[in-house]
DNA sequence: CAGGATCCCGCGGGATACTG
DNA sequence: CAGTATCCCGCGGGATCCTG
């Protein structure tokens, strides 16, 4: 978004960063190993191909991802990530 | 999402609880202190009243907020959410 | 100030078909 | 298998005006 807030808020940033579901579960996945394209289109049951190569897409050229030899993988910016995603499971788990 | 994966995976369900930028900028805000309407306004630059009337909403009825006195303020369920942002907001800081 | 009601537009994203 | 290319539709969401 193009709100001034999210220019100096930390939080906002990452919220842009992880804006849309797909892109929150494709990090997910990722955290726990490299996968290929069709594993991914396995793994989030629904997701178009369109949809997953423009999130895959929008996710290298951020350097959260990369590919290599058609594996995708976590960055190490993208690693760190894990603790964002762990406390989403963590409430998910326990209130949802 | 309707995704069957969705279903059972706790990480999905908060990632549709957050799925939009504006609902995760709300909790931030309402972590912090009750707000009103107009202070959410301000706060959230670039929202219209439309947005932010229909985001209120859908968090009141996943209890996640509340309204009293024409305060919005987060339930205790909401509430557990703050680690959640607390790690959006270190990754921010740190790498963003 | 705290919203509700309308109008309207863009684009996110599914479905499908095709290619290297 | 790993995408690319089109087509097309819904709805998310801004702008604006109105009300208690």
């Amino acid at each position: 978004m193009k709100s001034t807030a999210c220019t100096d808020c930390p939080t906002a940033k990452v919220a842009s960063l992880l804006s849309d579901m797909w892109t929150m579960l494709i990090v997910r996945d990722l955290i726990k190993q490299p996968m290929r394209f069709n594993e991914l289109m396995e793994s989030l049951e629904g997701i178009s191909t369109r949809t997953l190569t423009l999130k895959l897409k929008r996710l290298e050229s951020l350097s959260i991802i990369n590919k290599r030899e058609l594996r995708y993988q976590l960055t190490p910016s993208g690693t760190r990530l894990a603790p964002v995603i762990a406390e989403m499971e963590k409430y998910g788990k326990k209130y949802l």
